[in-house]
DNA sequence: CGATTTTGACCTGCGC
DNA sequence: GCGCAGGTCAAAATCG
C-alpha cells in the first residue's frame, strides 16, 4: 500500500501541499506534519481559523505557529491519511519539500515491499538534508518518493500515466517503454516493485494536458478499497474530507478503467477537482489526481460526509469486478470507477487510511536531464522560486531516525498494515461521535475537543 | 426536494 | 487542417 504523490508546477493552494510528518518513533507512531502551504499567506489568512482546529501540539511541534498560517497546518484530508498511514510507511511530502526529498531521494529506489527501499545511499544524506534544508518535517515518502516530471510524466509500472507518480523517473532509468510482463498487477505493492523497474516515459499527451491546463497536478496513488483489504461493507477506502461531486467520466485509452472527474462540493467557486482512476495493470490499485486548490476551508465534517453519503449502497458492490469487463453503461462504470471512487468517499467515514508508499513532485520538462544531480537542481529551482520560505516544510524535527532503522520498523509493519492502523477494526466503531472522529483523524492524531466535530472549521 | 451521478455532446490542446 | 484524446458541460436520472 501505498501513496504517490506528483505535483506539477505546484501553486496550489493549500490542500495537498502539507507534509506530513512521520515520527521517528515506532511505526505506528506517527507524528502529524504541518502543511506547508506554497499558497500565499494572504490567501490562506482569509480562514482565520483552523478549520481542523489542528492540535496546536502538532503545530508546535513543527514550529507552524511560527508560519502564523493556520492552514499552513493543514493537509489534504486524504493526504492526511496518507500520511499517517505513511507514518507507518513513508513520509508524505509536500510540494516544497518535495524538491527537497527529491533531491535527496534521488538515488533511491523503491523496492517491491513498500516498506522496504533500496537504494539509498542516498538515504543518510537524505536526513542529513532534511535537517539542514527542509524547514518542515520531513516525510517518509520524500524518502522514497521520486519525483516524476510533469512535463514528461513518465509511465510508472502500473502502466498507468498517473500512476509514473507512484514512482519517480528520477534515479532510475526508464526505458522508453515498460514491458507489461514487468508489470506486477497483483497488489498495490506492484506498483513499487515495478518502479523498482524500467519506467516509461511519460506520453505527450499528459504534457499536453498539463500545459494545458497549466494547472499542478497532484497524484496519489493509492489501494483501491477492495484490493487494498476486505472490508465486509466495502467501503473500506480512504477518502478525503472534501465533498467531491462527479462531474464527468471518461474512458481512458489503453484503460479498461474509465476515469472520474470529480469537483468540490463543498464550496461554490471552488476550483478543486479531482480525478480518479484504477491502474490499468493493478486494479487494486487507485489513481488519484488533484487538480487546482480549496479555496476554502476544509468543509465540516458534515459536509464532507454530504457529498459521500450517496455513493455505496447497492451501487458499489462489485468493487473486485472493477477488473472485470464492464457491461452496461451505467454498471459498468460503477463497476469500473465509481466503486472506488465512491469507495474512497465512503473511506472517509470508515477512516481508512491508505498507506503511503511514495510522494512526487514533478517539474516540467526535467526528464530531459538524466543525470539525477541536474534535475536535482532544477526541481530545486522550480521548486524553490516562487515559493516563500516560511511555507517550505520544516525540518523534521530534528527526530532523525535512520533511515535503516526506519525501514526496518516498516517491514515490521509490514506484514499487516491495516491491523496496525487499525486494531479495532473497521466496522468497530458504533459511537457516532468515536466513528466522525475517525474520520477526521482515524488515527487520532488530531487532539479532537469532543463536540467539536461538527463544524467549527 | 435537494444533491449527486450518469452520460452524451461539446470544447480544447496536441501530434501528425 | 484534421483527427485523436482528454477534460468539461449540462440535462436527465437517481438516491436519501
Amino acid at each position: 500500500m501505498f501513496v504517490s504523490l506528483h505535483m506539477d508546477n505546484y501553486q496550489g493552494e493549500g490542500d495537498l501541499n502539507d507534509i506530513v510528518r512521520a515520527s521517528g518513533g515506532g511505526p505506528l507512531s506517527c507524528a502529524t506534519g504541518h502543511g506547508s502551504n506554497t499558497v500565499p499567506a494572504s490567501s490562506w489568512q482569509q480562514f482565520p481559523s483552523d478549520p481542523l482546529n489542528f492540535p496546536s501540539s502538532a503545530m508546535e511541534d513543527h514550529g507552524l505557529n511560527a508560519f502564523g498560517d493556520p492552514f499552513s497546518a493543514m493537509r489534504d484530508p486524504l493526504l492526511h491519511e496518507l500520511d499517517v498511514a505513511a507514518g507507518c510507511s513513508a513520509y508524505f511530502s509536500s510540494p516544497n519539500s518535495t524538491n527537497h526529498i527529491i533531491n535527496t531521494t534521488s538515488s533511491a529506489t523503491v523496492e517491491a515491499d513498500t516498506c522496504n527501499f533500496s537504494g539509498s545511499s542516498t538515504m543518510v544524506g537524505q536526513g542529513k538534508l532534511f535537517e539542514e534544508d527542509m524547514p518542515s518535517p520531513c516525510n517518509i515518502f520524500s524518502r522514497i518518493q521520486i519525483s516524476a516530471s510533469s512535463s514528461k510524466l513518465p509511465v510508472s509500472p502500473c502502466d498507468s500515466p498517473m500512476m509514473a507518480a507512484c514512482v519517480s523517473p528520477r534515479g532510475i532509468k526508464a526505458p522508453a517503454v515498460l514491458p507489461s510482463d514487468m508489470i506486477n498487477a497483483n497488489t498495490s505493492k506492484s506498483c513499487l516493485i515495478d518502479s523498482t523497474g524500467p519506467l516509461q516515459i511519460s506520453s505527450p499527451r499528459n504534457l499536453g494536458i498539463k500545459r494545458r491546463k497549466s494547472q499542478v497536478k497532484k497524484v496519489v496513488c493509492i489501494p483501491a478499497p477492495a484490493a487494498a483489504n476486505s472490508r465486509s461493507s466495502g467501503e473500506v477506502v480512504p477518502s478525503d474530507l472534501w465533498a467531491w461531486r462527479k462531474y464527468g467520466q471518461k474512458p481512458i485509452k489503453g484503460s479498461p478503467y474509465p476515469r472520474g472527474y470529480y469537483r468540490c462540493s463543498s464550496s461554490k467557486g471552488c476550483s478543486a477537482r479531482k480525478q480518479v482512476e484504477r491502474s490499468r495493470t493493478d486494479p487494486n490499485m487507485l489513481v488519484i489526481t488533484y487538480t487546482s486548490e480549496h479555496n476554502h476551508p476544509w468543509p465540516t465534517q458534515r459536509n464532507a460526509l454530504a457529498g459521500s453519503t450517496r455513493s455505496q449502497p447497492s451501487k458499489n458492490n462489485n468493487n473486485n469486478a472493477a477488473a472485470s469487463k464492464i457491461t452496461s453503461p451505467r454498471s459498468q462504470t460503477q463497476n469500473a470507477v465509481t466503486p472506488k471512487e465512491e469507495d474512497l468517499k465512503e473511506s472517509s467515514n470508515d477512516a481508512l487510511s491508505p498507506t503511503v508508499a511514495a510522494v512526487t513532485a514533478s517539474a516540467s520538462a526535467k526528464e530531459e536531464s538524466e543525470d539525477m544531480e541536474k534535475q536535482l537542481e532544477i526541481d530545486d529551482a522550480e521548486f524553490g522560486e516562487g515559493i516563500p520560505e516560511t511555507y517550505r516544510p520544516a525540518l523534521m524535527a530534528g527526530d532523525s531516525q535512520q533511515p535503516e532503522d526506519f525501514f526496518a520498523e516498516l517491514d515490521e509493519i509490514e506484514t499487516d498494515p491495516l491491523n496496525l492502523l487499525f486494531p479495532q477494526g473497521f466496522g468497530g466503531g458504533d459511537q457516532d461521535e468515536q466513528k466522525e472522529k475517525k474520520i477526521m483523524d482515524p488515527f487520532g492524531l488530531f487532539d479532537w475537543p469532543p463536540g467539536n466535530n461538527d463544524a467549527s472549521f
